[in-house]
DNA sequence: GTCTATACTTGGATAGAC
DNA sequence: GTCTATCCAAGTATAGAC
C-alpha cells in the first residue's frame, strides 16, 4: 500500500529511495564477503553504502532482514546465470566444463561465500536457519536438474540416484569455497574441477553420442 | 615461565585452575555449536561455563585465542578418534564403512560444527583465518592417508589423483554438515553415505582381495 | 585464581528535525 | 527519505579486592 505509483518526485531529489534501498542491499553483500556474518552490522553496512546508518532500519526494520534481502539478490542474480549458462548442456563434459566455468566465477565474485556466511551465522540469530534453508532449497533442486540434463544422454543418468548426487553437489559447492576463501588458494579447487572434466570426457567417449547437431557455439 | 611447578594447592581448594581453564574450552566448544561463532562471546562462555567472564581473559588472553584452544581441543580429539575407526581399513567398502559411522557421530556430537563456524568466523577477525587454516591442515592429510588405506587393495588407488580427492572429501565433509545443522535434517547426508557404501562394495566385489573381517556393526 | 566493579567501545533501534 | 542525536543493551578488556 505505502511504496506507490509514479512518485511525482521533485527535481533533481535523489529518486524514490529505492536507489538507497539497492545501495544497501548491494553493501550488505560486500560486507558479507569481505568481514563475514560477524562483522556485518548496520554501521559496518551503511558505511560502505555511502548513507546513514538509520537508513537500514527504515528501510529493512531489522538488519537481519537486511541480510535476507541480501541473500535473495545474490540468489537470484546467481541462478539467473547459472540458468543461462547451463544452457544447451547435454553431455556429461559440457556439464562439467560449465561447472568448472561458473565456480571460477563464483570464486571472483565471492558471491557464494554470502551463502557460506549466512548458513554458518544462522546459528546465532532465532529463526534465521529456517529463513535461510527456505532459500537454498532451490539450488538442491537446480543442481539436480543440471545433472539429468548432462546426463541425459547418458545411461548413467538413469541409474544414479540424482537426488543424493545433487544434495552432494551442493554440499561440495559450498565447502570448496569455505576452503578457498579461508587459505585464499583456489587453485585446489580448480585443479579438482579440472579433473572432473578429464573424467567426464571420458564418459563422453563411452557414450555413443548419436544425434547432437553440431552445437551452435559461435567462436 | 608462569604456569610453574607442584602448585602446593590448599586443602579442598578447586584445583590449580586448570579445572576452570578445561571447564572453559568445553564451554567455548559446545557454545560454539549452539550459538554459532557471532553468538559466542566471553559471557557467554562463562555462564556457561559457570563461572566469571573475566576469566576468559586471564586464562586466554582474549575471546579468539580461547576460540583456538577450543579448535585444537576438539581437532586433535576427533583426530584421535578418526585414527583409531580407520584401524585396519584396507577395503573401498570398509572404507565407506567407517566413513558413514564417524559422520554420524559427527553429527550427534556437532564437534564438525566448531569447524564450520571458525572457518566462517574467520572473516571477521584479522588474522584469524590464517590460525584457522593451520589447523585445518591435518584434516586433509589424514584424508588422503585414509583414501590410500581404503583403496591399497584397488587398482583404482593408483589411478585416482588422491590428493585432490582428498581436498574434495574434507570440503564435502564440511558442506554436509553445514547442510545437516541448517536444517536439522540429517537423512540427506545419512543416505549418501549409504550410497557409498553400496558403491564401495561393488568395487570390493570387483576386486579379487583375500577374505577380509566385515565391517564392525550393521543397523 | 576467582570475583566485583568499572572503563570503554560497538551495535541495534527509535525520535524528531529537516 | 535522510540525517542527527540519543537510548540502551551487550561486548572486550582491565584493575583491584578477596
Amino acid at each position: 500500500m505505502a511504496k506507490s505509483g509514479v512518485a511525482s518526485r521533485p527535481r533533481g531529489a535523489t529518486s524514490t529511495g529505492a536507489a538507497t534501498r539497492q545501495a544497501l542491499v548491494e553493501a550488505a553483500i560486500e560486507t558479507l564477503k569481505s568481514e563475514g556474518f560477524a562483522g556485518t552490522s548496520a554501521r559496518a553496512i551503511a558505511t560502505r553504502a555511502g548513507c546513514n546508518q538509520a537508513l537500514v532500519f527504515y528501510h529493512f526494520g531489522s538488519v537481519v532482514d537486511l541480510l535476507l534481502a541480501a541473500l535473495d539478490q545474490v540468489g537470484t542474480r546467481r541462478m539467473q546465470h547459472y540458468r543461462a549458462a547451463l544452457g544447451e548442456v547435454t553431455t556429461p563434459a559440457g556439464l562439467a566444463a560449465v561447472a568448472a566455468d561458473v565456480f571460477r566465477e563464483d570464486m571472483d565474485t565471492g558471491d557464494v561465500a554470502v551463502l557460506v556466511e549466512m548458513i554458518a551465522g544462522s546459528s546465532s540469530t532465532p529463526g534465521l536457519g529456517a529463513e535461510v534453508a527456505a532459500r537454498i532449497a532451490p539450488w538442491r533442486e537446480f543442481a539436480q536438474s543440471a545433472l539429468e540434463a548432462g546426463l541425459s544422454g547418458s545411461p548413467l543418468g538413469s541409474v544414479l540416484p540424482l537426488g543424493e548426487f545433487s544434495h552432494a553437489a551442493v554440499a561440495l559447492y559450498l565447502g570448496l569455497e569455505m576452503l578457498s576463501h579461508l587459505d585464499g588458494d583456489r587453485s585446489r579447487a580448480t585443479a579438482l574441477f579440472d579433473r572432473a572434466l578429464q573424467v567426464a570426457s571420458l564418459l563422453d567417449a563411452f557414450t555413443t553420442s548419436p544425434p547432437v547437431p553440431a552445437a551452435k557455439e559461435h567462436p
